[in-house]
RNA sequence: GCGGCUGUAGUCUAGUGGUUAGGACUGAAGCUUCCCAAGCUUCAAGCCCGGGUUCGAAUCCCGGCAGCCGCACCA
């Protein structure tokens, strides 16, 4: 049965994790302030990410500004792209994405201003398509916050909707610090911005989101990973574009092409791992590949990790190859060199068909565009040149013949000590809003207790924002110098443990279970007689005794899932 | 952004154009040597915001904001 979101996103306002922001002056839609509870919880899945990224794989962290000026998003494309243009009837109030409405009418709508599709539309006649009122002028929507950095000649910038731009523009820092070599790979967590049209569903469409985002720069010739093998016969559960769904291992879904190469494929591996980590049910989740309509058009393979929400099917997580469109499009628009070298352990003599430009011929024939015609026939296929008689090249918007005096074909020899080439980048793209609402959702467990609705929060202890509950029996007696003492020596060993001391002990177990947290201490009067203390498992809601200098022990194997048999001893 | 539905303490909810908006849970203080939301006493906390109609509006109307559902959107 599915759960119903407003049952968990009201827990989480009644117990602290998180609810909508600005409340007392009326709301904002798309926007959800983190309590004590959710930002430990955040930190947590976050803290484990980095622990699988940067300690394990060897991703270094960087932390870019929120506000980036206008050229980073022209080269990213989001400028262009993430901008759509809207024409509204003016008499439904409908509204239309205006490239949409001019397909058939130009060849590619998206290249065309907003004056330039409104007549477009005006001169074809178009109109509602379902009343068949007047259209508005197309307005531009982008999807980005956009502000003035300084005053007076201030200058464009945009709130990132993506943390991503920030390690293609750090390329050459990457890379040089990686000691020049690939594959290296870097990550930022923080947050980025998309102003919705209209945010829906709590915490799966936000206006202000967090992202862990990782990107790997790799040789293209050389998309392998060396920590593949020990995974090699992990099995994923695969929907692909084919329309087929399989179960394979890694190793198969490579060697069928299902997954595009072995990088990809691993990536996909870490993300489900951190899945399970982090508390999500694996029989909720499956790996959709992106439709090749779906796929940005210079993506190359593109896999989502989904759960399976209240909501339906949401994607956490997006596993794609993105090629070299990044990185061109920053060297392209910047100038900079974001390219790496590989170097030969021997150079090489390479002997290749050139084409030799005679100057001396040239010039007289063609004067001052000589060096812009000698451009241009030095970067032609050299078969085109090859025996002919004359060729015709393109150079400034003209056209010139070319006779073959004015060059030569011919074997050049040169020494090679390396290639150049622009890195592909490998973006596994994770969601924290998302993911931590899927953690909250799949570890919502509801059983009923003397007719009641009883909550219990299953959460991994890796991720529970408490790990345990120290309760006095009573808190006379001297029952609450103990366990104060407890609590005290639990936070000095690193622990986010909660002190409670009102109400019925069994109040107090509930209030526990309800956010999650692991294990809960108990000190009562045995405790005084033979040092001991009741350690409480949350899921079975059994205990055991033990001595109370091994609580931290104790505390520590709850946490990591070992189970109370783990106590034995103790 | 469009359309439909909705908005009462932290949560769930009752409510009639008319006195002091009722209950449950939660929360706080206390009592009860008290291990699974027990009991008792006391306390705190609410009509989304702004206009309008009316002698009088939580209730009717309009606008805004927010939520849910559908459409659109989701590089």
């Amino acid at each position: 049965m599915p759960m119903d979101p407003q049952e968990v996103l009201s827990l989480c306002k009644r117990r602290g994790f998180l609810w909508p922001s600005f409340d007392i002056y009326g709301g904002m839609a798309g926007m959800y302030d983190f309590g004590p509870l959710g930002v430990t919880l955040k930190n947590n899945i976050e803290n484990h990410w980095r622990r699988l990224y940067v300690l394990q794989e060897g991703f270094v962290e960087l932390m870019c500004p929120l506000v980036s000026p206008e050229p980073v998003f022209k080269a990213s494309g989001h400028l262009d792209t993430f901008s759509d243009m809207y024409v509204e009837c003016t008499k439904c109030g409908e509204t239309y994405r205006a490239d949409h409405l001019a397909k058939g009418l130009h060849e590619n709508p998206a290249t065309l201003g907003e004056g330039e599709l409104g007549q477009l539309l005006r001169e074809n006649g178009v109109k509602c398509a379902s009343c068949r009122g007047e259209l508005t002028d197309p307005k531009r929507f982008n999807l980005m916050f956009k502000t003035m950095v300084g005053a007076g000649k201030a200058k464009p910038g945009y709130l990132r909707p993506e943390t991503a731009q920030g390690m293609f523009v750090n390329f050459e820092q990457v890379y040089r610090l990686g000691r020049e070599k690939l594959p290296v790979g870097a990550v930022q967590v923080g947050t980025s911005f998309r102003n919705e049209i209209s945010p829906r569903q709590g915490l799966i469409r936000l206006r202000e989101f967090h992202q862990m985002e990782a990107e790997l720069f790799v040789d293209p010739d050389d998309k392998t990973w060396p920590r593949f093998d020990s995974v090699k016969g992990e099995r994923l559960l695969l929907f692909a574009n084919t329309g087929e769904t399989k179960e394979l291992t890694l190793e198969q879904a490579v060697r069928d092409k299902v997954i595009v190469n072995e990088v990809l494929a691993y990536f996909m591996w870490l993300t489900h791992r951190f899945a399970l980590d982090v508390g999500l049910d694996p029989s909720k989740m499956r790996f959709r590949q992106h439709e090749r309509t779906e796929m940005a058009h210079y993506a190359s393979d593109c896999w989502d990790l989904e759960a399976e929400l209240g909501y339906g099917w949401v994607e956490l997580v997006g596993v794609a190859d993105r090629g070299c469109y990044d990185l061109s499009a920053h060297i392209k628009h910047s100038d900079a060199d974001l390219t790496a070298f590989q170097r030969f352990d021997e150079p090489k003599e390479v002997e290749h068909e050139a084409v030799k430009v005679k100057f001396d011929v040239m010039g007289k024939m063609f004067k001052g565009d000589t060096k812009t015609v000698a451009e241009a026939l030095s970067s032609m296929p050299v078969e085109s040149l090859k025996g002919a008689k004359e060729v015709t090249v393109h150079a400034g918007g003209r056209s010139f013949q070319v006779p073959s005096e004015c060059f030569e074909v011919s074997m050049r020899k040169e020494k090679v000590t390396g290639r150049k080439f622009v890195p592909h980048v490998i973006e596994p793209a994770y969601g924290v809003d998302r993911i931590l609402y899927a953690v909250l959702e799949h570890a919502y467990s509801k059983s009923a207790k003397d007719g009641e609705d009883y909550v219990t929060l299953k959460l991994k202890g890796l991720v529970a924002p408490f790990k345990a509950g120290v309760f006095p029996l009573m808190a006379r007696d001297g029952l609450d110098d103990i366990a104060s003492a407890i609590q005290a020596s639990l936070s000095e060993a690193g622990m986010h443990t909660y002190y409670d001391d009102a109400g019925s002990i069994g109040r107090r177990y509930a209030r526990m279970d309800e956010v999650g947290t692991p294990c809960c201490i108990t000190v009562d009067y045995q405790s005084k007689d033979d040092g001991t203390v009741t350690i409480r498992d949350r899921d079975s809601s059994e205990q055991r005794r033990v001595k109370k200098e091994n609580v931290i022990l104790a505390v520590t194997r709850l946490v990591s899932g070992a189970g109370l048999k783990a106590l034995e001893g103790l």
